[in-house]
DNA sequence: GTCAAATTAAATATCGTTTTTTTATGCCAT
DNA sequence: ATGGCATAAAAAAACGATATTTAATTTGAC
């Protein structure tokens, strides 16, 4: 059976070792992420099962899965639901993830070796770079730029321990990411975010908890203001 | 079919309208916060589809939604497995918890209206009744003692409108429940917190936010102390 | 004509078997 | 003996058919 092999990409030359479940949950993780399935649309598990060419206890489990990062919902006997979203639960998603990445920001400052330091350096060099070599040409650069953007704010926190904090950061983060990519048409980046990326970096470097967590919070908290433009469809 | 029917305590006369997957799902669930399931044991399909009286699947689909409160790992080929336990993982769950549940206060004091306040001075005086009657039979009124307790932290907290903050709380909060009655022989009170529980209870009626945040964390944090006394099992 | 009950259709939930993978056992050569 | 290899046993994963439940439609009474 290639159904699955062939629709994920899988650029190694080995084949892939994933469960079946792993790829539609990987399929539709990116899916929902990617805003390509509406916000409270139907999971209906015959359609699935049939697109992926699976069995339909195999759909289930993938879906019951995706139910750990609260991008699904289900209720009692009426099946499953892609996550929902409104303004009031973006704000909530920014509020936790200014709460638990200061945090982060803060332990990592304090844990941190020169192995993380220069992890951070080179993140934020990537970053930097293509931030420079944006302007003009936005579309083309996007996607990397939003891969350094969250390499450089995980390299950031990388030298904390709390599994637990950085768990549940992850899960905020990829949320942010989903509205982001649901609320805008051209993608591209939302404001100037060089200079606050600078700022928060100077900051850490400098080993400045007070300062870095500030920076950190007010970088979070301004997506809100360019969700809110761009009025985000309540539900 | 009714043996899953039969083994839940099911009082109401109506029969239960769950599904057979909560319905597993939350015997396990208790079995594992129980700690009668120990932690990192295999939890093989075929016997608990025995067990339960269930097929596969659902048994499947029980434990993968055990996996969003992170009370069930599973990895590649190999199933799922009880979650593991260690000191370190306590500390980070009960460094969390303070995390969460000051803010937590902070939002519902700020927004609690007399509603809240009532509910809050219900919970209080309930658990304050139960710790005066404990001293002398502990073994009788522990269950009870628990579940007041629970009433009381949720009834703090019930006009915090965010429900990111509430899920990752409660997830915490179970967890906390759960090392407490693994480290536990003798079901008992771990040290005295009437009085934590008085002075978090004035704080908060006052609208002191810092005093309350501050005691909260103390309040919490107290409890690794206990753990470590108590000498928790490595992994 | 409207509402409600009954019927039909659609979809979910559940089951038990089959396939695949992993782990344990035993054999042989070194 | 020991280490590697083939084989057997056990377990997980996957499948698709069946049973239940919910939603939609029709029918009938007032």
């Amino acid at each position: 059976m290639m159904t699955l092999a062939g629709a994920g990409l899988n650029l190694g030359a080995k084949t892939s070792v994933k469960t079946a479940i792993e790829e539609v949950y990987a399929s539709l993780r990116q899916e929902i992420l990617n805003g390509e399935l509406a916000p409270q649309s139907r999971l209906r598990i015959e359609e699935l099962r049939q697109r992926y060419g699976v069995g339909s206890s195999t759909v289930r489990e993938a879906l019951s899965r995706l139910l750990v990062e609260n991008l699904v919902t289900t209720e009692g006997q009426r099946g499953f639901h892609v996550a929902p979203v409104s303004i009031k639960d973006f704000r909530e998603i920014v509020e936790m993830r200014t709460l638990l990445e200061a945090r982060a920001v803060r332990e990592s400052i304090q844990h941190g070796d020169d192995d993380w330091e220069s992890r951070f350096v080179a993140a934020h060099h990537r970053l930097s770079k293509i931030e420079t070599e944006m302007p003009g040409r936005e579309k083309a650069t996007v996607d990397e730029w939003e891969i350094r953007n969250r390499e450089f704010h995980n390299a950031m926190i990388s030298a904390c321990t709390n599994l637990w904090l950085l768990n549940f950061r992850e899960i905020l983060y990829n949320h942010s990411v989903r509205y982001l990519r649901i609320s805008l048409t051209e993608r591209t980046i939302p404001r100037d975010v060089r200079a606050e990326h600078d700022a928060i970096f100077n900051a850490v470097i400098n080993r400045d908890q007070d300062l870095a967590e500030k920076l950190t919070i007010d970088h979070i908290r301004k997506s809100v203001a360019v969700m809110e433009a761009r009025k985000l469809g309540e539900t």
